[in-house]
DNA sequence: TTTCAAAAGTGATTTTTATAACAATTTGAA
DNA sequence: TTCAAATTGTTATAAAAATCACTTTTGAAA
């Protein structure tokens, strides 16, 4: 069950079950099935049990997983039982509102200090006790501190400069909030977060229906479905990646 | 090459297409050939033609594809030839950074009304000319201007609620930045916008690094790099969905 | 004209991913 | 003890997607 290759949709979906997960932990409860979890997540439990075998045997034949220890293990697998300190490059909307995002800080991601290289942001405050520094001090802080993580949210034109200068300065994985694919080596991974591609499949969507061009529904419930007798909401995590890695 | 079922990353994809087209057009190059549009995507080139063998034959063999025309054409699929109103829920920090988010407009998105439930919110006025309404007007707004499209960044608590009330108001695509997985109907789409699941795959991808536990890299330089002397930066868009539609 | 190089379109093939199906294990009740 | 129900782990199968490799078309230079 080792050393095959692990499909990137896996680890999503990790992520995914991660957080459900938490809140069954929060919730008291102490076992959960494969159905059970896979409902929450919304995919197949035979995909949830697949998922898992890449790494191990983690449940109890019979009986389901023990939530506390499968959170640490997924967690474990993840990266997550530490900390990970961020830096963020660019103090517009997008930058600020992450900022204060609570579900960063939640699954043990900190910003460690904020970039820009607009001279109005500069040294401004930010609420959360951040200052606005300036990009020239971004290789020397990187580096100081060991920072492997950045989210980059500048405008597109600059996406591929400031990514030269943060692979320089040894980030190992960037967050990217910018409309430009940008190019690392190897080693370095990406991932684009990029709305307006989600919306216009949305209105790829809504236009194919309204224009009488369904899709070839398979009106059938699945059979997995009747594993236990759920109402079907078919919205997979299948093939969600966004990937887009290097 | 049509009736033939289309990959949703297909869909995603054409959208990269199109904002690369935009930029040539707007650099005022005429003609593209498939290498070069799918370099700047960072997609296969066959991947790119086949892309587009799905609706229809646009390209000119030994010339390439027309900027303008493959724009048009593009576009037109994906449903953007038109202005798409968009109804925000959740007038919080992300929700305010969307609104002042450039990339929306010049997409041909607009945002039509906003709305929270937290009072202290509802009534202000936002920068852009926005006034907070309550999620009690939400029906009614978006029934009377047959608005399709919402934006949904409440706290995840709520989200499936407030999404109820979206689908029994007749929306028909949700981009949901909640980290909820929500349940919709058949007919109704909804993609997820989630940071933190992307930020854990680049936490997993850097522990393998550091652990040694290296990525089986396929370290000969793909064939399709070679239709041009490209420097090969393998950040492909395949797989990267996020799709979770329902 | 003829020839050649460029480049689209596409069927065939390979690779990847998801699903199904079932043997193995566990628990608890009869 | 034995049996049945629950539920995992995993192999086999199917489905989906990406890539290759080849054919066709075009335009331009010789």
């Amino acid at each position: 069950m080792r050393k095959e290759k692990i499909p990137a949709a896996t680890i999503i979906r990790l992520s995914v079950y991660q957080r459900y997960l938490k809140r069954l932990l929060a919730n008291g409860v102490k076992v959960v099935s494969s159905s059970e979890l896979a409902y929450e997540a919304s995919v197949n439990p035979a995909q949830l049990r697949k998922d898992l075998s890449y790494f191990g045997r983690f449940g109890v034949r019979g009986v389901g997983y023990d939530v506390a220890s499968l959170l640490n293990t997924i967690s474990g697998i993840l990266g997550l039982l530490d900390e990970w300190r961020v830096v963020l490059v660019g103090a517009g909307p997008i930058g600020q509102a992450l900022l204060r995002h609570p579900q960063f800080s939640r699954q043990g991601y900190v910003f460690e200090a904020v970039f820009d290289f607009d001279e109005n942001h500069i040294g401004k405050q930010l609420e959360g006790g951040h200052t606005v520094r300036a990009i020239e001090d971004l290789p020397k802080v990187i580096k100081e501190r060991g920072i492997q993580l950045a989210v980059l949210a500048v405008p597109s034109e600059r996406a591929q400069e400031i990514a030269d200068v943060l692979v320089e300065s040894g980030i190992k994985g960037i967050l990217n909030f910018c409309t430009t694919r940008i190019r690392v080596p190897r080693g370095v991974s990406v991932q684009y977060v990029d709305f307006t591609i989600l919306l216009d499949t949305l209105t790829y969507k809504i236009s194919q229906n309204n224009t009488g061009n369904k899709e070839p529904v398979s009106s059938a419930k699945p059979k997995w479905a009747r594993e236990h007798s759920w109402p079907v909401v078919q919205s997979n995590i299948q093939r969600q990646g966004v990937s887009l890695t290097s």
